[in-house]
DNA sequence: GGTAGACCTTCCCATAATGGTAAGGTCAAG
DNA sequence: CTTGACCTTACCATTATGGGAAGGTCTACC
């Protein structure tokens, strides 16, 4: 399998693919003799665990831990856990900060009159001026 | 006013505050002899503009969108609602995403035993085994 | 006057994760 | 044998921020 069908399998584009591979995040794979990358089902599987970590927002380097862990048939799940918890922790937060931002933008939406008048509550508030 | 008191005030690094002339942000503050840069009441209140906007989550390019607008006498307010909306709008569709990754998480962190066997679930749903 | 320490200057580099492009090699179908 | 779709590497760009080096300046104190 070329890389082209490895990323259509996996969501993966080729590039990434590639990127994956040169920071070690993936292991090199076979060569045909014209120098194209050959992969096959487990190959695609790694890809798979890998978009479906980042599509839940783990970072590359989380990826690397918890594909380490796959990988680890020794492993604790209760250190993937505890990766996932803080991971939680770590998007409940976010989440909070966005909706604060959330909050103060719709009040001052509600505010802002939206016709050609030059007195604009948002940008009263942002140049830092008292609510009327 | 040297650059660290203007960023002290302003909650803007210095490094910033370089950065944002640098990119046409500010205009070029006025220079002492020994090539410091000077700034004074008008150009902090700009920088807290700036910072304000930033932490509402506003890209550089939009808080110079809403700086301009600012500073047109001009202006029409509606411009500035309707690109606070559109941020609002991006702020929400975040949140969900976030929500969605924190509900999925959080239903395998609760299937997940969390002791030393091998079976974890989480790892599972990552490799795209079919939910138990 | 001299010196130490805190400040300023510019310039270069790094980050995280992804996309783009260019120049060139390869493969399959017609 | 040509055409087009694919592959290869290498380099550059993005966003917003920080770090550091090498050097100039200012202030306070002796």
């Amino acid at each position: 399998m070329n890389i082209g069908q490895a990323s259509e399998k996996s969501g993966v584009s080729a590039k990434m693919i590639r990127y994956y591979e040169q920071i070690g995040l993936i292991t090199p794979p076979l060569r045909t003799d014209s120098n194209y990358r050959v992969y096959g089902p487990d190959e695609v599987h790694v890809l798979r665990f890998i978009k479906r970590a980042r599509t839940l927002g783990f970072s590359v380097e989380e990826t690397a831990t918890l594909l380490g862990l796959w990988q680890d048939r020794s492993r604790a799940s209760g250190e993937v856990r505890d990766i996932a918890s803080s991971h939680i922790a770590a998007l409940e937060t976010k989440i909070d900060e966005l909706q604060g931002m959330v909050k103060t933008l719709k009040h001052l939406v509600h505010c802002c009159a939206g016709d050609n008048r030059p007195d604009c509550p948002i940008l009263d508030d942002l140049a830092g001026k008292p609510a009327h």
